[in-house]
DNA sequence: GGAAATTTGTTCGTATGTATA
DNA sequence: TTATACATACGAACAAATTTC
């Protein structure tokens, strides 16, 4: 279980490590990143806490979530095929 | 109290009554719109549902929050001073 | 078509912290 | 200090969409 800090609002933190895990490409475009219930196994954190975090991703432009399905990460610009929604 | 229909998201809802107000005149620019708690009360809404309601305007480019102040219409732009933040 | 599991969406209730007046 | 108001966080319940069996 991760240990976050506690000077920066903790969904703050988490939405920090999930971008760079972004930019890093261990979360490839496409492809989906940890769950709400993931995240609260891994960090510790409240699922809504959890949603949050998500949430500041969608916000942030680099996710899509999808009821059912999970949260995606968002294909950068001019990459090939269209983009739904 | 006013009565929500249950085939909307209640803070959709809030929101909406809300920004009609501001683009009727009722919140002119710079001036408050209700806080979590006043709508809890007109609305009949938990305060979390409230913040959402408030939180979604914000959002769209009408108001901005401030701690320990409320909610404030944002000014349509060039309409005289220059905003702040 | 149904059942179950997964995942996000909405709502409520509560507590505590921070900022302003 | 007190009152007001927003911010963060936890806990819980249920709804809705998707996938898998």
């Amino acid at each position: 279980m991760t240990e976050l800090a506690p000077d920066e609002p903790k969904f703050e933190q988490v939405a920090a490590i999930l971008r760079a895990r972004i930019a890093s490409g261990e979360y490839p475009p496409r492809t989906r990143v940890p769950s709400e219930l993931k995240l609260v196994a891994e960090f510790g954190i409240n699922s809504r806490t959890a949603a949050k975090a998500l949430q500041a991703l969608v916000e942030a432009g680099l996710t899509r979530r999808v009821r059912g399905m999970g949260s995606f990460v968002v294909p950068a610009e001019g990459d090939g095929a269209p983009e739904q929604g």
